[in-house]
DNA sequence: TTGAAATTTCAAAAATATTTGAAATTTCAG
DNA sequence: CTGAAATTTCAAATATTTTTGAAATTTCAA
């Protein structure tokens, strides 16, 4: 077996462990990761043979896969056969979880946060007292988070610096985990200087397929 | 049914459901919020009551309460039942949940990658170096995400302004979601100045139980 | 110490979640 | 259009996770 196969296989099996941390389904999430190790999109066909599942549970993965738009579904031309792309802009894939979370998860907290210390407000009980003060101080953290995370959907840290340079930095000083990230950026910072781009927004980055040769006008 | 039974039972539901999203148990964080909603600490019994668990479950979330250190275990004098208190600096509970999870779940990709990629490297084809350069996107992406979880852990914004500072910004413009962090942060700052000290470590929130009479001296 | 009370354990039961596969539906090349 | 190919659906089968409860163990007041 080569090398790149037992890579794959482990990088699957990761991945999917991890799919639920994203709120994705383990096929899910191995059906990413397979699709991310070939330098190809798939069809189901194949993606049944490399994964060892039924038709339908690649059908189902597929679904999931496109709703958080993780692949893009894409035809050879002149065949009837759907193939699926890995999404590989990573950044872009990141916050577009990170967006449908919070709004899913998060949001329906602070509302309900917001209903209930009202409530609580009404009831002159010490112990309703206690409650209402330990979801206010909830409340208050809750609403960090969302700020955290606003800034980072709006761009923040990535958006600035572009993914090739995170990579850069990700290569630097591989085995000292406590090199904070502050002195990463400034040493950056000065790197940058205007060169690299900030690099061009292409999600699903179309390795060397020429895609349909016959484009309707 | 009074308000606060009401919001109690609301508060159980809605944070059981988001235990999956911490890693804990749905059991676990019912517990949690079940005992958040309580002026005092309760012994096993009147969580089994309250929650409608047996014995045997409610040892088992309890435990898992004790290893996120959600829940600190007491013993009222002279009495040999244990009583659970909830942590209520919340602050702390999350970083230490961020914390660990970290160091579980995400530590290990990074140890993975660094291993994949020079594998990848070593065999030269096509399809390895698109799947390499793909890991080495994620790499960067992973090492980013972990800088920032540093920057967090090692109390960046909470810590400098403290958690009753959040609380006051977390009902200012209660309605606005937009109003950014940045914003808030610097009205805070120059509203602070000195006041309401950097809030004092008591993890345990003793809420006015005056402990053990008899301490030992 | 002693032994009743409290807690923990863990195999089995129950509840959830996931996967299958065959039937129903959709798609589109011919 | 037509109908074979492709895809989706969803009820049933599997697998996984969670909960129970009774037995085993631990704790500590007397």
């Amino acid at each position: 077996m080569s090398e790149i196969d037992t890579v794959r296989e482990s990088f699957v099996q990761l991945w999917g462990a991890m799919g639920s941390f994203w709120g994705i389904s383990p096929t899910g999430a191995r059906v990413y990761a397979w699709l991310m190790s070939r330098a190809e999109p798939a069809d189901s066909e194949e993606i049944m043979d490399g994964l060892e599942l039924s038709r339908g549970a690649v059908s189902m993965a597929c679904k999931e896969l496109r709703e958080w738009h993780l692949i893009e579904v894409e035809k050879a031309a002149g065949s009837r056969r759907s193939r699926f792309r890995p999404a590989t802009d990573l950044e872009k894939v990141v916050r577009n979880i990170v967006q449908i979370r919070k709004r899913r998860e998060w949001d329906p907290v602070l509302e309900h946060l917001r209903e209930w210390i009202p409530q609580l407000e009404a009831e002159h009980s010490e112990e309703a007292d206690i409650f209402r003060r330990r979801l206010e101080s909830l409340e208050g953290l809750v609403k960090l988070a969302d700020s955290m995370l606003d800034m980072f959907l709006r761009g923040g840290l990535i958006g600035r610096f572009g993914l090739k340079m995170l990579i850069k930095a990700a290569r630097s000083e591989a085995g000292n985990p406590s090199t904070d990230l502050a002195t990463q950026i400034l040493t950056l910072q000065s790197e940058a200087k205007g060169d690299d781009a900030p690099h061009e927004d292409a999600s699903f980055n179309r390795t060397q397929s020429p895609m349909t040769e016959k484009e309707s006008p």
